[in-house]
DNA sequence: CGGTTAATTGAACGCATTCAACACGAGTGG
DNA sequence: CCACTCGTGTTGAATGCGTTCAATTAACCG
């Protein structure tokens, strides 16, 4: 398979090809980061590529005035560090403990006749490109009801399993959709209430009615 | 320079690399369309690459009731089309009467071993990625008088010309900034109250207090 | 248990939308 | 030259959705 034909093959998911995972593995080194350790920073030079062992990752964007917005959420097996240089345009922090596998760009260079390679970074690149496009549409043309609904589709992510884990709390979830943390919990509530999900504890929930939630998402 | 050292390397418009640009200019035609018409559709199959000879192109993507998202602007010189296969999720038109040239992907395909043509996809689809996390941080956390600022600057190009021609109407503006024409109109109203810039008409403006504009865009 | 953080709920407010009316400009034809 | 129309943009008033600020409750952890 050549570099270009990346450009007909589908990426849904930030899952590196198993060529980049070779170089994170033979020449990278793991680190553990505490909750809400900071792993790169906003404005701090791209050195690296990063790819999550265990735990999630969170990336974030802070505006002058403090306003936060999260830009995706990583979990164990993604990519991610993959901005446009030379600096961060988001900050990575660790939303749970967590190992995060590193390496650094110019050993990755070094590698740069591996055409199995190249194809990775690209498809990690589309891949980024795909997700944050659907946040745009998220962001942009959905009421505070639908984005919630979509979220929460988005963390079932198509399966069957009727106990879903939601790592990230209230105010993570509200940064990520553009409201406030208040609104997000009351969707949450009416979501409930018109027996759509449930929330046995508030870091997981079922879906009840998974066609409702889906013609609300959009 | 190698494929992955693009990885470091900043890139802030979707200008195309020269390798890419000759393979467009050799074995890619050239097309006419007329103002709103479609270039490709939302759900077409992905064939082909796009870039802008002469006037200006918009993607969109359509809500299943009627909702408008505005995801670019493609300006003379812009590459176009770079979306994750195998349907495309925006569609692309004629925002005004324009000339397109386009390739066959599979044309491109032929061309894989050239390692300068590789970079010059890989940055464009970087360049894209950019773009959309600029608009991520528009639309996620920005007031309606907030946006339409940072849209105006973004317009500006950082040019000092002192009268700006702008290409599009309110609605796209306002399917752009996730707002409505009104809401689009009345921050240009006010905009203009406050003397940051002026409307000699409709569609040019020049910025009269750019400070302030910048102030106001965050 | 208390102590602390996170989440829910309530009430008032404000910003953007909605719906409607009006203004403006370009093009056409009398 | 004016009248007419159509598309586009502006403005006004009322509504509603999400926010804000505050108070309460629930979850977590020693």
């Amino acid at each position: 398979m050549s570099l270009t034909e990346v450009l007909d093959a589908p990426s849904r998911s930030a899952q590196p090809a198993a060529a980049l995972l070779r170089v994170l593995d033979s020449h990278g080194h793991c680190t553990a980061f505490q909750r809400d350790a900071e792993i790169y920073g906003q404005e701090e030079p791209v050195m690296m590529l990063y790819r999550v062992l265990h735990g999630v990752v969170r990336t974030t964007r802070m505006g002058l005035d403090g306003r936060r917005q999260v830009g995706s959420f990583y979990y164990a097996g993604d990519l991610f560090g993959l901005e446009i240089g030379p600096l961060h345009d988001y900050s990575a922090e660790a939303l749970s403990d967590c190992e995060v596998q590193m390496v650094r760009r110019s050993a990755v260079r070094t590698f740069a006749g591996d055409v199995e390679l190249d194809r990775a970074i690209l498809e990690a690149t589309r891949g980024e490109l795909q997700r944050t496009q659907d946040h745009v549409m998220l962001l942009g043309r959905k009421g505070a009801r639908e984005k919630v609904a979509a979220f929460l589709l988005s963390l079932t992510d198509g399966g069957r399993r009727d106990s879903v884990d939601m790592p990230m709390g209230r105010q993570d979830m509200a940064d990520y959709l553009g409201l406030t943390m208040e609104t997000v919990s009351r969707m949450i509530s009416q979501l409930q209430g018109d027996e759509i999900v449930r929330f046995p504890s508030n870091r997981r929930f079922q879906v009840t009615r998974r066609d409702a939630l889906e013609t609300l998402a959009g």
